[in-house]
DNA sequence: CATGGGATTGACT
DNA sequence: GTCAATCCCATGC
């Protein structure tokens, strides 16, 4: 089959995933997020491992738990609160539950549509959280398990100007367990970012 | 089969 | 600052 013809020329592929999870996540502030046209940038996320409580993983694995413990590479989506759904990248190999949560976006394209879904006009107000981001680009439950490769949603490399951004970390967000871990990373002053914002000082690498 | 908690958000005091 | 909305699924009876 010599015609892979760059079937996904854009996306990361799975060996990007295939890595400790914290550089992962380090690694996708940058980057960008693609679903059906609206699109955006990576400004915050938060790693994940099963070796801590914080994980849906830790209780190890269960019909919830199957994608996280898949291979890397894949959409892990869930509904948190009874209401929103959130969006992880499965990192590590098959059979590690790890992922990354993707907190926040910057928008590129697609605006319209984004500020048509939130029904809000401000840019910051459109995917400056979790929850946010998956209504404005149209991401649902359906997408669980999918490849962030081919789509529906698809991660790239960073636009251009997007190669080497100021990197922060912080705790976690919304969490009572394993509070100590600094396992979230911010672009540095990117008013994208949720709240609460981390405090300037707390450079990264 | 019933119950309870959660990686959140927006409205309200 | 407080609090309700609302769904998946793990746990326990």
């Amino acid at each position: 089959m010599r015609t892979q013809a760059t079937a996904t020329p854009w996306a990361l592929t799975a060996d990007f995933y295939d890595r400790p999870v914290l550089v992962v996540a380090r690694d996708l502030i940058g980057c960008a997020v693609d679903h059906a046209g609206t699109s955006g940038v990576i400004v915050e996320t938060e790693a994940y491992h099963d070796s801590e409580p914080a994980s849906h993983a830790f209780i190890g694995l269960t019909p919830r738990t199957r994608t996280l413990f898949g291979g890397p590479g894949h959409a892990y989506v869930y509904r948190s609160y009874g209401i929103h759904a959130l969006l992880n990248a499965v990192c590590e190999p098959e059979g590690v539950g790890a992922a990354v949560l993707i907190r926040a976006l910057e928008p590129s394209s697609g605006i319209e549509t984004m500020r048509r879904r939130r029904g809000l006009t401000r840019i910051e107000d459109l995917c400056s959280g979790p929850g946010k981001l998956t209504q404005a680009l149209g991401i649902s439950l359906e997408e669980n398990g999918s490849s962030l490769a081919s789509g529906p949603v698809r991660i790239g490399p960073p636009p251009e100007g997007w190669e080497n951004p100021s990197v922060v970390s912080g705790p976690r967000i919304g969490i009572s367990k394993a509070v100590d871990l600094r396992w979230r990373f911010c672009v540095a002053g990117n008013r994208h970012v949720s709240r609460p914002w981390p405090r300037p000082g707390d450079e990264h690498g």
